[in-house]
DNA sequence: TGCACTCAGATTGTATACAACAAATTGTAC
DNA sequence: GTACAATTTGTTGTATACAATCTGAGTGCA
């Protein structure tokens, strides 16, 4: 375990180190972990390993079976549905507000932002995120709801596990473009209720490329049931 | 501490009954805690009661501030409207959901309830739960949504923690009932679209009145900022 | 061979001792 | 009396020892 000049807990770091191993797939999915282990990778006790493990668990990411043994948790394709079914209607209902909240000057900045991508439309690579990520910022910047950051935070990182790259496929990335110009274009008109419509519909259609990845890249070694 | 015959994890059982202590008041909010305390009240040693503590400090329940103490966590007004904000996203795409996953037969169910409700509505004293209630369990049922139902059930132990008995201010019993009342209707029509909009503003409604019910009714002493 | 049983190893569950730190208290000088 | 430093007390943070339980291999017996 490197320096920690500025005294956090054991525990918090061993949980950032942990989780940083499960989002770089460093640690696979229904693999066996023991405290153990990480005790000894870190050099730490076992006492703020089991901390981290617990918060991991509570979280999703890390299943114990009493006495038995702490296991990788997956994601069925189940709560991935059920997933996306939370999302769109939480970012749908951020999108209606945000309609009402952005100020002038960031729809400005979006709108820049997006007329700047169309024009590189052709020569850019799409290796860089999905450029709608910033409006999907601006939004929640805007609503300013905690609570629902919350969820939608622990979400992504659990989706982030298994596949970044499902915006990478073919087709994903204009049609992600439309979708995002849809939204923005109702923001920019103050019309709350289309932004929500554009919104959910954006989501949508990402979980439909999501489950296609999941489905037919073979990601789905990584996936219970 | 009481028997234990099925070997529950002493954590698990300290996690409950700390858990039971807030929600049923013995626990004021703001209120400084020590685990050594709940050792020697649950009879058990520090690590379950530290497990517990942790998992109701992820949880909102508590919060805790380095080397000084554990503190029982409050519930400002913000939470509160961020909280409604979730649910009546939540709640709300729940509800275009079940109309049309709702069977024919608990339809039938819930609009004979409605009736026997209605026609008792002169004589019946308001001190039953949220009539209500059964709908909403029933929609949940429906949808299914293990991830939304986490999330919803977290919140209601946490609002249930301040005002169980907000439905109980004058006039809100009727207007729940309007409220649910339209509700029923859209899902037997199978009328998504509008079940979504019933159930928003009931949400919005009660939200109204536990905001009124925390600033008027002096549950102000428990709130935060 | 097949089956039940025992025992050793591994892993988590719990208890407890000690370290690190914060706050309160006390003692002292002025 | 007040200000300030030293000490004492109380609390959480961490390490570690032991208990409880599960797993699996090996053994004995039919």
């Amino acid at each position: 375990m490197e320096s920690n000049p500025e005294k956090k807990p054991l525990s918090d770091i061993a949980y950032s180190q942990i989780k940083n191993m499960l989002l770089e797939f460093e640690l696979h999915p229904g693999s066996a972990v023991t405290e153990i282990m990480f005790m000894q990778k870190f050099g730490i006790s076992r006492t703020p390993v089991r901390q981290a493990l617990q918060r991991l668990e509570q979280e999703g990411f890390m299943r114990l079976t009493p006495r038995k043994g702490w296991f990788v948790a997956g994601v069925s394709l189940r709560d991935i549905q059920e997933i996306f079914v939370v999302r769109e209607a939480l970012e749908g209902i951020a999108a209606r507000l945000a309609a009402e909240l952005l100020t002038q000057e960031v729809l400005g900045e979006l709108n820049d932002y997006m007329e700047k991508i169309s024009n590189q439309e052709q020569t850019k690579d799409v290796d860089e995120f999905d450029p709608g990520d910033i409006l999907h910022d601006k939004i929640f910047e805007a609503v300013n709801n905690q609570q629902m950051n919350r969820v939608l935070r622990l979400y992504d990182d659990q989706l982030r596990r298994f596949h970044i790259m499902a915006c990478k496929l073919p087709g994903r990335a204009l049609l992600s473009y439309k979708e995002h110009y849809e939204i923005l274009r109702a923001l920019t008109e103050r019309n709350g209720e289309n932004a929500e419509k554009a919104m959910r519909e954006h989501i949508q259609s990402s979980k439909l490329s999501i489950l296609d990845a999941v489905v037919n890249e073979s990601y789905g070694k990584w996936f219970e049931c």
